[in-house]
DNA sequence: CTAATTGATAACCCATAGGCATTAAATAGT
DNA sequence: ACTATTTAATGCCTATGGGTTATCAATTAG
C-alpha cells in the first residue's frame, strides 16, 4: 500500500489487454513474466478494481478493464501527441512571434517578413502591435514583445539591433510649390521654408538626420509643426502649412494631393533596424531573425 | 539514461509550474528540495526540452513547459475522471457528471436537470461547482468539467454550446422609486439613472445585451457600480445606489425591499446555454445532454 | 559587507522493480 | 488415467534509482 500509480502500469496493462497473455505480454515488454504479474495486481490494488478475469489458462478483461484500455489508450495517444508537439516549439517551428512596429515600417519590411514567416513555418501564431520607438524598446526589454522594428542608433544594452532596410530621404511640397523635380537643384533652395517633422521623442534618429540633412545645406530649418502620424504630416503640407523630409518609402500608401522630390545626393539615409533582446529564450525568435537578416 | 517518463515527473512538474519555486513546491510534495531539483531535471532530459528557467533567484517557465502545463494538467484531469469512473462501474453505477453553473442559472434550468436526471438515470452521480463563465470554459476545456451553465455567445471551437433557456429582462428599482409598475412606460424614463450591472468580464454577453437596451431606448447608461453577485446587485439598489437590469428569472428566491418591472416591450432576451466538449469521452454526457435538449 | 535565501551537487541509504527458481493449477496427448 | 506441457502466482534475491542530509555557489536584501 502507499503505492502510485505510474505510467509504467498504464503500458504493462496495455500490453497485457491486447496479448490477453501473460507471458506474451512480458516478452513484448522485455520483461519477465512473474515481474508483469506483480505490477498488474499492484495495479488493480491501487485502483481498487480487478482489472482481469484469469483462471489459471484465460485471460480476459472484466468491464472496468475494458473502459479503463479504452481511457488508458486516450491518455498514452495524447502523450505521445504532446510530446512530439514539445518537439516542434524547442525546435521553434511551433509557437507565437509577437512583433512590434513603427507606423513607417510596414511598407515593405515587415509584411515580406511575415508572408516568409508563414511559407515556411505555418505553425508560427504571429501578432502585431504598431507602436513607438520607446514603447517597442521597452515591450523587448519586458518581454512583452519579441522582435521590435524601430528607427534608433543605440538602444540599451540588453538588446540587440540590426539594421534590416536603408531607405533614402525625400521631400515634400505641397501640389502647387514653385519647385518641381526639374527646377529642384539642392537643399539650399529650402532654406527659407518652414517643416513638418516627426516629433523629436518619437523617433530621435530621424530627427537628428533632417537636422543634419540642412546644416551641410549650410542653414538651420525652422520648424512649424511636429507630428507623430505620416498621414497628419501629408495633410499639413497638402495644406500649405509647410514642406516635410521623410524616408522615401513612406510616401507608398498614401493617395493625396503633394509631390515627392527624392534626394539622390544626400549622404544622411533613413535606416529601419530590428531590435530583440539578447536573452529571449522564445525559440521562434531565431527563425524571425534569420528569416530576416539572411535575405535570400 | 535509459530512464522513462513516469506520472510522479508530471506531479512534481505541475507543483514546481506553479509554485514557480522548489523549496515551496517541494514542501508542498512532502519531498526534499534537492530530490525535486533532480526529478525535475531529470524530466527536462528525457523530453529533450528545457522547461523552466532558473536564474538563481526566480523560476519562470519556457515557452515549452508553458505548453507542457496544459497538457499535463489535462491528461491528470482525466485520469481524475477516469478513476472516478472506475469506482463507479466496480459499484454497478454507470458513472458522474460534473456540472459547472453560473450563480444566475440555478433558478429553474440547472435543478430541473438534476431531478430529471435522478429520475431517468439513478445510477449516475452529479457534482455542481458555481463559477465563472470564464472558469466555466476553461474548466470544460480541461476536462475538469463535463457540463457548463453559461451566458456566453460564442465558445472555443473544440466546445459546443446550445442555448437552454431564454428570458426576458427585468429591472431593480428601489421600493421607494417614483416609477411603478403601472406608471412605467418606456427604458427612456430610466435614461438619467445611474447603472449597475454584472461585470463585463464576468459576462461579456449581458453586458453588451444591456447597452443595446439603452441604445434602442436612446441613451447610454452611466454605470456606477459592477458586481459578479445577484446578492450584492440588489443590495446595492435597496441601498439607492443605483438601478440594474436583471434577467426576470433571476428575482426569484431573493427576499428583499426592491421592486421589478419586467420589460415586456423589449426585443432583447437572456440567455442561458448549456457547453460541453465536443471530444469528452464521459459515456455519461450524452444521457445528460439529450435530457437537456430533448424537452419532454 | 554580512546575512539570508535561492537552486544545484555530492554522497549515502533503502525501498522496490524486476530477475530467477519454483509451485499450483489447468489443459492436451497418449 | 497419467504424464507432459503450459499457464499465472509466490518466494526470495539483487541492484537500480528515488529520496535523504549536508553542503556549495550564486544572488539579493539590509
Amino acid at each position: 500500500m502507499g503505492y502510485q500509480l505510474e505510467l509504467r502500469h498504464f503500458n504493462y496493462f496495455i500490453a497485457v489487454a491486447e496479448e490477453l497473455h501473460y507471458r506474451k505480454a512480458a516478452e513484448r515488454l522485455f520483461i519477465s513474466q512473474p515481474g508483469l504479474s506483480r505490477q498488474i495486481k499492484q495495479m488493480e490494488e491501487i485502483l481498487e478494481a480487478q482489472l482481469f478475469i484469469r483462471n489459471k489458462k484465460k485471460v480476459s478483461l472484466t468491464p472496468a478493464g475494458s473502459y479503463l484500455k479504452g481511457e488508458v489508450e486516450f491518455i498514452l495517444n495524447h502523450l505521445e501527441l504532446t510530446k512530439k508537439q514539445l518537439k516542434l516549439i524547442k525546435e521553434g517551428s511551433s509557437g507565437a512571434l509577437r512583433i512590434g512596429f513603427l507606423g513607417s515600417a510596414m511598407q515593405k519590411v515587415v509584411p515580406n517578413l511575415l508572408v516568409r514567416l508563414r511559407d515556411r513555418f505555418p505553425n508560427i501564431e504571429t501578432s502585431l502591435d504598431e507602436l513607438s520607438n520607446h514603447a517597442q524598446v521597452n515591450a523587448v526589454l519586458k518581454d512583452k514583445l519579441d522582435l521590435g522594428f524601430v528607427r534608433l542608433a543605440r538602444v540599451p544594452k540588453e538588446l540587440a539591433i540590426k539594421p534590416v532596410f536603408e531607405d533614402s530621404f525625400s521631400v515634400v511640397l505641397p501640389k502647387n510649390h514653385v519647385l518641381s523635380q526639374s527646377s529642384f537643384k539642392g537643399m539650399k533652395q529650402l532654406k527659407d521654408e518652414s517643416f513638418i517633422l516627426f516629433s523629436q521623442d518619437y523617433s530621435p534618429l530621424y530627427f537628428d538626420k533632417v537636422m543634419s540633412i540642412c546644416e551641410d545645406a549650410g542653414f538651420t530649418p525652422k520648424v512649424s509643426h511636429r507630428s507623430v502620424h505620416a498621414q497628419t504630416i501629408f495633410t499639413l503640407v497638402e495644406n500649405n502649412l509647410g514642406i516635410a523630409i521623410i524616408p522615401t518609402s513612406l510616401q507608398n500608401g498614401f493617395d493625396l494631393n503633394v509631390k515627392f522630390i527624392e534626394l539622390k545626393k544626400i549622404k544622411q539615409r533613413a535606416q529601419l533596424s530590428v531590435i530583440w533582446k539578447k536573452d529571449n529564450r522564445n525559440p521562434v525568435l531565431e527563425h524571425g531573425v534569420n528569416l530576416l537578416l539572411n535575405q535570400s
